[in-house]
DNA sequence: TAAAACATAACGACCGGTCGGTTTTTGGAG
DNA sequence: CTCCAAAAACCGACCGGTCGTTATGTTTTA
């Protein structure tokens, strides 16, 4: 194996070993030793290849918002109507909430770590932003295609991503896991449909 | 001041400062010198009136979701119609979105920890739970009334409580605070009419 | 005087990060 | 192909500091 390959790999290791252990654990539960010992690396190692141990985490959120947002934007692309669209959407995240206990301690951490340093709120507001566009975009093309009412197009892509995350938060907290995409699924639904009782 | 008073005021003392040093700093980053010190007692103080650490924690959980659950109950009873009382519920939370700095912190850690901390799970789950039942009854109540479509109570209760959870989330990430409490009244405007346009 | 409430210093475990040394790879010379 | 020195990659013992907790002693109330 070239240097090349080698650097790569034990980078790679040290992120997916750090990944799992920041979901399980949380990021200031987790030693940098039991990053390196599941990675099967040392500490030298470790420190050859990432400036700190929130290096690592950085480097991870980065990896990970990125791979969200192309999944989102490959599924906004291809839906038909902007209704049928938001449901296969709710439909393709259910491989996501079925091992969400993985995905939401990432989660969890994320936005935690968010919230008290700066760092990593930069590196997530901004991808979190572009998410809000993508919905937006999505419902204001559902007004011009006249499939959707006209509500406020901000307001209402608010809600669908504040409905994923809330959906996401409370799987989190079921340990039989219940169908959660159907539930996304049947929600999007009832929102497409009101609530309120016409007369 | 006798022993009863001098009791209370410091376990007072000190679970304040814990609340507002969790939420700002967080669970694992905040020390037990540091709640001390802001508390004005010893530690010696600390560790005559909780078991741990962790002790002061369940404590805080338990009065924390308490407070907000009688919150709760108090506004869906007082409420006339079940959509006017939905949106009331929203304007009602405006002050809990302004200072959500605060409430957000211990949002978010309580929810961490339930994940990660059997005890904190169990201290979570079960009042969460009521909160579920709340809303799904008080669906109930708008389908009986005929004030609501004929939609899934528990589903559209778990949407009510997603949506909230989910701009809560959302507002914690804001640095400018926008005005959120308007923003959830609008989300449940538009839940309640529906996206969808009809022919 | 006994018990409750608090203070202080100290302990052992562990943490992120460093540093001097070792192994592996590289690229050119013979 | 072999040899070799330099660079890259890696190792693991160690450091200063912090953590939650405890043991012991002191003050305050009953």
């Amino acid at each position: 194996m070239n240097n090349l390959q080698r650097s790569a790999q034990t980078k790679k290791s040290i992120m997916e070993a750090a990944t799992s252990l920041f979901a399980r654990e949380g990021y200031e539960s987790t030693g940098v030793a039991e990053i390196c010992e599941r990675a099967g690396v040392s500490k030298g190692a470790f420190y050859y290849h990432f400036e700190s141990k929130e290096a690592v985490f950085l480097a991870l959120i980065d990896t990970w918002l990125n791979t969200l947002e192309i999944t989102l934007n490959d599924v906004t692309y291809q839906a038909k109507s902007v209704p049928d669209g938001l449901l296969e959407m709710a439909g393709m995240m259910q491989p996501i909430f079925e091992n969400n206990q993985f995905f939401m301690g990432l989660f969890l951490e994320l936005w935690t770590h968010a919230n008290r340093n700066e760092k990593v709120r930069q590196a997530t507001v901004a991808p979190y932003r572009r998410f809000e566009e993508t919905f937006t975009r999505l419902i204001k093309r559902g007004i011009e295609e006249g499939t959707l009412e006209n509500v406020e197009p901000e307001i209402a892509g608010q809600l669908l991503l504040s409905l994923s995350s809330g959906l996401f938060l409370q799987a989190s907290l079921e340990t039989e896991q219940g169908n959660w995409g159907n539930k996304l699924q049947e929600s999007i639904e009832i929102l497409l449909n009101g609530m309120k009782r016409r007369n």
